[in-house]
RNA sequence: GGAGGGAUGCCUGAGUGGUUAAAAGGGACGGGCUGUAAACCCGUUGGCUAUGCCUACGGUGGUUCGAAUCCACCUCCCUCCA
């Protein structure tokens, strides 16, 4: 197809968004004509979603900015049947209490980015365990299940490789599809919901979802999936030092999450701006043209960008002045993450080691302690010598505060009280 | 139901009685070079009240001076046969 005519589809073509599309003209017009209704579901075993789902939260975003409805599914049902695939990490059962607790934190990182409410275009957050949990087995299989050819169901994906590499394969997890399909369905009858989005790997599950519409509820679906956001050198994006980069302020911090954007690699700054910040198009083509350093400035713009939508504009503000003092001044920002410990201590002198494991700079005294002996440990921007150097109240600064760093990049303040 | 094979550290995967906190690779972290980038080179990679102590090779018991390694039972997985 040539141009999209839907300022949607316009969007995010231009942007990166689009992998695949059921039928992308038919969807075009469609959108161009009216609003559409479409949902992306998510999982809410945990309190928050991360970097790694921030595709899929821009590609909401940008649909209700281009006059569409955007639903919020969230797997309440199916994560209490719990998803036996990985066979290391089958998931705990949550009880209704927890899902609520997660629902609830999950929707206010989400209000963030979309605008609740009970307009036209207004998002709506559903949990579908409001229909999952009132199946009956055997209507369920007659109306349902019936449309599932398993000759099919073996051809896909996500079975055939389970299957060609001699791993198991358990039949909840076989329902899965006819569960995710049905949820379409479900969606069509109680939202005029006629798209669902993705990321790439859940193409098969989409697409079986516009057919089980087709076949019972004669319903023109539409399936659409992002691409899987890897870095340039390959690997898979949102992961940091220790572990996901999450949402929730109370996770990661807005310091840390800003961080996390301004280490973005070189090659990917300009898919990042497009995909993950509001900023024209225009203009970020102008941004990604920065040479060698140059690109530092664009990074530091996708940084304020991604957490102002994350964290609010304040936040932002003060994690890059304190990027700035820390990394352009080599000076202690004051939005570093603090810890505070008792005077007595410090005047008995506390040894290091322990000083950065409290400060969540290693995980362990013996990390730290390897660390130091490696020589990536700082005190007040001092290379650290001895292994068992001990911090006394003589290093504190003038400001009061102990300045901690583990490398380059990770610091903290520690003050005593 | 029968026969055989397997379960090792973050992951993959060696190791079949002591020198094994456990090869190798990956990943991750740190150092060097840089631009808070990539690539490359080097180092580190169980915990602790730290020249020692504790925990660890699916689980529980046992044999032995000594077990990831041998035996018994249990759990889970795979393959073949019914």
């Amino acid at each position: 197809m040539s141009e999209p005519r839907s300022e949607f589809l316009r969007d995010i073509v231009a942007r990166g968004f689009m992998h695949q599309c059921t039928d992308l003209d038919a969807l075009d017009e469609k959108a161009a004509n009216g609003t559409v209704v479409a949902y992306i579901g998510y999982d809410c075993t945990g309190p928050s979603l991360h970097v790694g789902h921030m595709v899929s939260i821009m590609m909401l975003r940008r649909m209700q900015q281009t006059g569409h409805k955007p639903i919020v599914l969230m797997g309440g049902g199916t994560t209490k049947v719990g998803d036996p695939s990985g066979k290391d990490e089958q998931r705990q059962l949550l009880t209704d209490e927890q899902i609520a607790a997660n629902m609830a934190s999950i929707r206010k990182s989400f209000e963030n980015y979309v605008t609740f409410g009970d307009g036209p275009t207004d998002a709506v957050m559903v949990n579908n365990d409001d229909w999952l949990s009132e199946l009956q087995y055997i209507p369920f299989l007659r109306d349902v299940g019936r449309h599932f050819s398993v000759n099919r169901m073996l051809s896909m994906d996500s079975v055939k490789l389970r299957l060609d590499r001699e791993q198991p394969l358990s039949f909840l997890e076989f329902n899965y599809m006819i569960l995710q399909g049905y949820d379409f369905v479900e969606l069509y009858r109680r939202y005029g919901c006629c798209l669902q989005m993705g990321g790439s790997d859940q193409w098969g599950n989409i697409v079986n979802g516009v057919e089980l519409g087709r076949r019972v509820a004669n319903a023109q679906l539409f399936g659409l999936t992002t691409p899987l956001i890897t870095t340039a050198s390959g690997a898979k994006m949102g992961k940091t030092a220790d572990g996901a980069v999450w949402l929730n302020a109370d996770m990661r911090s807005p310091w840390e999450y800003w961080q996390f954007w301004r280490n973005t690699e070189d090659a990917d700054v300009g898919r990042f701006l497009r995909l993950f910040t509001d900023l024209p198009l225009d203009e970020i083509a102008r941004l990604e043209k920065a040479e060698g350093a140059e690109i530092n400035e664009a990074k530091k713009i996708l940084a304020n960008e991604a957490t102002t939508l994350c964290h609010g504009a304040q936040a932002a503000a003060e994690a890059a002045e304190t990027a700035r003092r820390t990394f352009e001044e080599g000076d202690a920002g004051e939005g570093l993450p603090t810890v505070t410990i008792d005077a007595a201590r410090l005047n008995a002198g506390l040894p290091l080691y322990e000083a950065m494991k409290e400060a969540g700079l290693a995980q362990s005294n013996g990390e730290a302690r390897r660390l130091i002996k490696g020589g990536g440990a700082r005190v007040n921007d001092q290379p650290v010598q001895e292994e068992l150097r001990s911090l006394t109240s003589d290093d504190l600064g003038s400001d009061g505060a102990i300045k901690l760093s583990a490398g380059k990049k990770r610091h903290a303040l520690l003050r005593a009280e």
